[in-house]
DNA sequence: AGTTACTACGAAAATGTTTTCGTAATTTTG
DNA sequence: CAAAATTACGAAAACATTTTCGTAGTAACT
């Protein structure tokens, strides 16, 4: 690489010190314009662009956000990077990236990674291994050196320290609560393992929903799919007994589980939405793709990633006043579709 | 934030200098034993990091690789990325992603970004309107500096560096013969436009194929789309003479466009795989969960990160061997499912 | 005993900036 | 005309580290 030439070297070349060459260039009021001129039409010239390193090092800013999710293949953690990525640029700062791929171990490495003084602030969603193990010392461990963090989606509550999500329970709710309006009296829940904070959630969402219907809920209607589960195998308990079958899904777990149900549900004869209203938790391409058409809770990726690096450049920017840390939570749309009656 | 030790704290502390400090937890062979006990022990107990900043700055070496790419709401992109963060975080580089979102002008912002010395080198994904507008001069700019940039995907010819690409002639070749083979004898191409690189490819591929098995290629049969085109519209001319329908569909340009050619097609009261075949570039779960699944073919997206990386990563610490530049090419895999007879 | 070699450390330079402070020269003010 | 203020710049510190070189003291060799 072609080496950059440096203060140091306009200063020689034009018998002037450093300081009036980075006073001049920064247009200091010291400098009388004579020497202005003559010194920005020489770097300007020769290309000079100051060292990043070393203004990094001498403000002890990195302007950079390191970035922490357990996935990028997924439609909606590449949906809020966008939104990271695009506000975060817009306000100076460039995005790192790192992926824990579901796992605590690398999840923590990159913690470690990022704090080391590469980034000035750091935007997490926890693995479901770590709410799993409920081993978040490696966050406890920033928040008590008061370095700035926010984390979103997968959030731990434990850990005193901004937070950002989706209205888990009340989407789940609504969504239980359009299909019974809908006349469907069996509805089924795919849901996530209780140790996931957002499986909870959503499951007492759709449990509040039955219950403010007056409907009992079944154990049988509520499936969840652990990990390493045959997705096909696990959701076609549903179908077992054709005097019961479901006339309502719910798939908090995703489009993927919801497109398996009605891939099954039609091998077994039934109409969508006639004799099934499914809804997924989670809106991509295969909801608006498969046929029909899937009604979804639009999570606003997006708007999420934007309002998690607003929280986070707030701390960073903020570190004088003492501020105690805040716990928003982003709603959720039904968008109707054609897999809904 | 909570300030952090440094060498001179412990240097002050334990009555040495800086440089002792240093060369105790470097291990230097110059440090007595009972010397580099104490700072050890004194570094350990005070959780003493390096600061990043600073030896960034001294060895004039970022560990940071910049990656610019489209879009990252993307299968293809995001696999690639996958890629990228994981081979790239195995040898010692984090990965800082910056997003044109298709703008010429964002691609040239984020590399003036990046090269300001920010990254140590830069995997780059060129947008269609640089293509379009044939403006590299932001690229031949980077080098004609030597610094290190690795193309990927969506390459340009024009630049002398290295590239990596799938092949898409070759891959267009493949799905298309296969479908002759198969019986197909009107075989359509859902088209990129030709100013797109692969696009041009592709087309290529397609038509060489209709040529080695002697069937006169029928304009009618390429449909271009174009950014702001009304894809169902677009691809419904396909479908307007009845008699004359296609009995197989390249979607060169995606998922979303074989998507639509499908459902359009079934809505004409056609069978597929029995009356049409469709096979799409790009494979992601919409292919996979669409119904019929189809057949695709498939890019090692993760594969093309790694070999990226790998590439990107020789460039960067080979700086003294002036090793002429590589083009590389990934082949792609043909995923037979039930969109094809 | 005199030279050489080795041990164990410190001073200082170097990475490339910005910023504080000092000051000579000039200009303004009373 | 003396005092004060302003102008225009340079020296040096600071950011946190590594590394080269110098050296005092001791050990080893001839």
């Amino acid at each position: 690489m072609k080496s950059k030439i440096t203060l140091k070297d306009i200063a020689k070349e034009l018998d002037v010190s450093t300081s009036t060459v980075s006073k001049a260039l920064n247009d200091s009021h010291e400098i009388s314009k004579e020497t202005k001129e003559r010194i920005k039409a020489y770097a300007k010239y020769y290309n000079y662009k100051p060292n990043t390193l070393a203004l990094k090092l001498r403000s002890q800013k990195t302007s950079v956000i390191g970035v922490i999710i357990p996935e990028i293949v997924h439609h909606f953690f590449s949906t809020v990077l966008r939104g990271i990525e695009e506000f975060a640029n817009s306000k100076g700062y460039n995005v790192m990236v790192c992926l824990s791929n579901g796992s605590l171990e690398k999840e923590q490495l990159s913690m470690d990674l990022l704090l080391e003084g590469s980034v000035d602030g750091i935007l997490a969603s926890v693995t479901h291994q770590t709410q799993q193990k409920k081993d978040y010392s490696h966050i406890q461990q920033l928040v008590d050196d008061k370095f700035p963090i926010v984390l979103f989606d997968n959030v731990v509550d434990d850990v005193r320290c901004d937070t950002l999500t989706i209205n888990d329970e009340g989407g789940a709710f609504k969504a239980t609560e359009y299909l019974i309006e809908k006349g469907c009296r069996r509805v089924a829940l795919l849901a996530i393992p209780d140790f996931v904070k957002i499986g909870s959630l959503r499951k007492k969402g759709y449990l509040k929903a039955l219950n403010k219907h007056a409907i009992e809920p079944d154990d049988d209607l509520i499936v969840v799919v652990e990990p390493n589960d045959n997705i096909h195998q696990k959701i076609s308990t549903l179908f077992e007994d054709s005097n019961n079958y479901p006339d309502g899904i719910i798939a908090s777990n995703g489009e993927i589980y919801a497109s398996t149900a009605m891939q099954i549900a039609k091998d077994k004869g039934l109409s969508i939405p006639e004799d099934l209203s499914i809804i997924t938790f989670t809106d991509s391409l295969i909801s608006q793709y498969s046929s029909p058409p899937m009604t979804a809770l639009v999570q606003h990726g997006f708007e999420m990633g934007k309002q998690a690096v607003e929280l986070l450049i707030n701390r960073i920017e903020n570190t004088t006043s003492e501020v105690e840390y805040q716990r928003k939570v982003l709603s959720t749309n039904l968008k109707i579709r054609k897999s809904t009656r």
